[in-house]
DNA sequence: TGAACATATGAACAGTTAATCATATGAAAG
DNA sequence: CTTTCATATGATTAACTGTTCATATGTTCA
């Protein structure tokens, strides 16, 4: 009877509300879409990288600029602007030698912004 | 010769455009509220966090509930709890046997969404 | 062309993290 | 009080992440 649905040994069928759990079931996420957003929060969740976000967030900056800011090496400063680049969190262009980076979009700002009023509002 | 200012080996000086460095000097955040604000991200980057934040975003939910929405044991869902408590993420309070989760501020939903509009607009 | 410089990249290693399993806690009902 | 059930917790382990070091790439200038 219980047959063929393995369960996942939780709250054996009993505790469960139902429709609490049928309308949380309505505003769930695709599977891709949570791993997606889940990898941009991982990628904000790094000292490093946010400092970088936030140096750049006022204008561009080359390399070096930014590894001087802070004291950090430039292979790690290089290393981080690499992961912000394929979260498409910053942009990069070249002018001889240099490589200036500036932030992708503005919802990068707007996203620090509001986890900082989070952090400052307790 | 080159003396006692030890330095961070990277880009000696030279390319510096001590303007723009200045200008990101002012704008830092102090070192504590970058480690929060990272720490705050760190949270939000984990699929079955962000899972169970979505799913308690319209009404509490007990821990029992969350755990058959997912195919996620208790016992993961439990840690994860206590991991967004810890982060001032979610809140709750027992009844009975049951614990409920609510989240703890509006914010929370504010910084998925708006993490949301990021990964939806490529 | 080659030297000097800014940046990128690969390998390696230490530190962190999330799931699992086993067990503990604490409320309720008999 | 003893059992049952919902939830929490500790230890362990596998996977992942960020830095460092060494080196490569690609640009400029002599």
């Amino acid at each position: 009877m219980f047959g063929d649905k393995e369960n996942i040994s939780t709250c054996d069928d009993f505790c469960i509300h139902e429709e609490v759990v049928q309308r949380a079931k309505q505003n769930m996420l695709k599977e891709e879409i949570v791993y997606d957003l889940a990898d941009l929060f991982k990628v904000l969740g790094d000292s490093t990288r946010i400092k970088i976000l936030r140096a750049i967030s006022l204008e561009e900056m080359c390399v070096c600029d930014i590894a001087s800011l802070f004291a950090i090496s430039q292979s790690a400063i290089s290393h981080q602007l690499r992961t912000l680049k394929n979260a498409r969190l910053v942009k990069s262009r070249r002018d001889g030698k240099n490589i200036y980076y500036a932030l992708d979009d503005e919802h990068v700002d707007l996203i620090i912004n509001q986890g900082l009023e989070h952090i400052l509002h307790q």
